[in-house]
DNA sequence: CCTCCACCGGAAAGCCGGGTCA
DNA sequence: TGACCCGGCTTTCCGGTGGAGG
């Protein structure tokens, strides 16, 4: 592109007329002034957190519910409240929210208590300190500050998967030993995750339980409407577009986030194609894009050795009548290092870069028996086959065969 | 009915690079 | 500087197993 019509280019770009009017509550980000259809759980949440106010230890609470069913999005807004009536009278209530989720930071015992003390204004460094010792700044961090705190812990389930219910048992039995009380709200999408925790945790932690339903059509309708009331200019969405779009949401999971990303979609997609209304199709066509890009996404972002494993399969995968089985990957995969000038893994390990695979949704991998010839694992690629030339062509790249 | 294949998958331990502390 | 800690990734070791074929 030359010069000249570069500028032109965000010249036109700047004055073309977009669907949206102002996209920001469409994102993920955007909390709204009143959150529809969760009234009961807000209600029973504030139930529960109320005798805070009065110097009381509230319940610890379990809250449960798929993905984009409102839970962070509610238990934030209901601690902010209570925040601001005990701030306002003088009550010594504070507030720590922690999401488990957020890698190198608050995903491990460490780094979780870590977090914690920071959060209460101590410092402590990322790494090299016994874990003891953390605990120890920790609690004397909450000793020193006279008051009550509750602590959210957000996709809890990611902590106990990774690092155990350590964590989780010192934390819900510091009210034994330490003045100050401390109530803790987990939140879970992953209801089985419970059945793992140490019994003394599981009672403790869900003193409570609120459960988050998935939204149905109806009410991701009304959510949308109102989001795209704020986002879109007047008059641009196709009749029956959010009827549309809250069908396929309300299809798998009835999840909001998801249903407002592809709102989001098919308006950037209407806008990319400089057009007045924001369609139908355009819906289709965003629930594709959405789906390549979250894939094409996690390949590229994994380590070289999970991409040559994958890259293994991809090879294996064309026109194949029958299956595919870790032994066959993994002598592709040896070949491919040997090629590369990569060291290679042992089997074992590529066989479990392989269920990671399948947990990522990449890869479908069940265990099967071939009765005198084994037991294995039947893998086929799980994504929609016109991908396949383009993931390879994207590993090819980064692994620079 | 028994055997025995080709792996599965748990446990433990090692290595390495990040760090603290005295 | 040396002892020690944490966490991610990997290896080593090894008991376990569904079912085709004898």
């Amino acid at each position: 592109m030359a010069e000249g019509s570069l500028e032109t280019f965000f010249e036109v770009f700047l004055r073309k007329n977009s669907v949206f009017f102002d996209k920001k509550a469409l994102q993920a980000s955007y909390t709204p002034e009143t959150i529809l259809h969760r009234e009961e759980q807000t209600k029973q949440l504030a139930n529960i957190l109320a005798p805070a106010l009065k110097g009381d230890k509230p319940s610890n609470i379990f809250i449960y519910g798929k993905t984009g069913t409102g839970k962070t999005v509610t238990t934030k807004q209901t601690t902010k409240k209570l925040a601001e009536v005990a701030e306002r009278e003088n009550i010594p209530i504070k507030i720590l929210y922690i999401n488990c989720k957020l890698k190198r930071s608050t995903d491990t015992e460490y780094r979780l208590i870590a977090q914690l003390a920071r959060e209460l204004g101590k410092s402590i460094p990322p790494t090299g300190l016994p874990t003891e010792e953390v605990y120890n700044t920790f609690f004397k961090a909450l000793n020193i500050q006279q008051q009550n705190y509750i602590l959210i812990l957000d996709e809890i389930d990611q902590l106990i998967n990774k690092t155990g219910d350590n964590a989780l048992y010192n934390l819900t039995r510091i009210n034994e030993d330490i003045e100050p009380q401390i109530s803790i709200i987990g939140i879970s999408n992953d209801l089985m995750f419970v059945e793992r925790l140490d019994p003394r945790v599981r009672s403790s932690l869900s003193e409570e339980e609120i459960v988050f339903p998935p939204y149905n059509a109806f009410q991701l309708q009304s959510i949308l409407k109102s989001r795209a009331e704020i986002s879109f200019n007047k008059d641009v969405l196709e009749q029956g577009l959010i009827e549309k779009c809250a069908a396929y949401a309300a299809r798998d999971h009835g999840d909001a986030r998801r249903a407002l990303e592809l709102l989001r979609v098919a308006g950037e997609i209407a806008d990319r194609k400089s057009a007045k209304k924001v369609t139908i199709t355009d819906i289709d066509e965003a629930e594709q894009k959405i789906d390549k890009d979250r894939i094409i996404d996690t390949i590229t972002t994994q380590p070289k050795q999970y991409q040559l494993v994958l890259y293994s399969i991809l090879t294996l995968q064309p026109n194949r009548r029958n299956n595919i089985f870790t032994g066959e990957v993994y002598e592709v995969y040896k070949k491919l290092c040997s090629k590369t000038n990569t060291n290679i893994l042992t089997q074992r390990r590529v066989s479990d870069i392989i269920s990671e695979f399948d947990m990522l949704g990449i890869v479908n991998a069940k265990v099967i028996s071939k009765g005198r010839y084994g037991r294995t694992r039947d893998i086929s690629l799980e994504v929609p086959e016109n991908l396949f030339a383009k993931i390879k062509n994207t590993l090819e790249e980064n692994i620079n065969i």
